[in-house]
DNA sequence: TAATATTACTTGCATATTGCAAGTAATATA
DNA sequence: TATATTACTTGCAATATGCAAGTAATATTA
């Protein structure tokens, strides 16, 4: 269930609409790990760079599931760890990802830093860097998902 | 100056850095009216559908003056009123914009709804869309701006 | 010109969310 | 059998949000 205060209750605006779901500042943190990073896993995304605590990860994980933007199931050779992964709509927030990557390379610079490679396919071949984070992304499932 | 917390403290990421700017429910908003819906004056702003308070509209708008994303002229005609305006980094937050507008007609449809117009040039001819946003923000410069 | 209205805020306070540290339960490993 | 991992939960202080009310500088109306 949605909160009170959800935009949606008030707008049919889109934006408005999808800051109900990603308008915080870690929800596509969790979504980076997983599209980008190859985390899978609730020890992986919290050992990223900017230090999410358990509290935070584990109520976005529930909130994502429950709207279906990410799914998990359990790792196959051991019962303790669970895998994380994005369904369709959460890889189609792709093109949001990708497109606040590249305004913040290009307005952000004294703060980001984008390894080489990664930053040229971004900005010069950003049809490739989607496909080949599709393909990434899909390689995996082949092998933890059914 | 940003907060203890920000992101930016702690990782180079361009996601995450950006997230100290966009990140959270209202700032977005106030792009969006600034950008797609002609509203240009704190009022205007305040009288957007999701209700943003106050105090919370005057620290946005402060925040995005001071991190160079809008900016601001007295009213020509009116030393009340105040006009704010997208700067070109503001302004290129379109790409995004448009990009969460998209995903959100895609997946949330049961909370979302576009004007028809609106929603088939955003859709299907998603260049003339910003081309067109792009347009009209240079029409009401040329009246408002210098 | 005096009284009312607009406009762009600020202030105070209750409530909600976040950040941090510590704890727990179910396995897995040594 | 003892220690580690993993994925969480809990409690509490600090911070941010939501709501109502107030303020100061003009502008408009009677």
């Amino acid at each position: 269930m949605g909160k009170k205060n959800d935009h949606c209750n008030y707008s049919q605006c889109p934006v408005a609409c999808a800051l109900d779901i990603i308008g915080d500042r870690w929800t596509l943190l969790v979504i980076r790990d997983l599209m980008f990073t190859g985390r899978h896993e609730y020890k992986d995304m919290l050992s990223s760079d900017e230090g999410i605590s358990t509290n935070i990860l584990a109520d976005r994980l529930k909130q994502l599931q429950s709207r279906g933007i990410i799914a998990s199931v359990p790792h196959p050779e051991n019962k303790t760890r669970k895998l994380y992964y994005l369904t369709q709509p959460g890889k189609d927030l792709i093109h949001v990802m990708i497109q606040i990557a590249i305004w913040a390379d290009k307005h952000l610079t004294g703060v980001v830093s984008i390894p080489t490679d990664t930053r040229d396919m971004l900005i010069n071949n950003t049809g490739a860097k989607i496909q080949y984070t599709m393909q990434e992304l899909e390689k995996w499932e082949k092998e933890f998902i059914v």
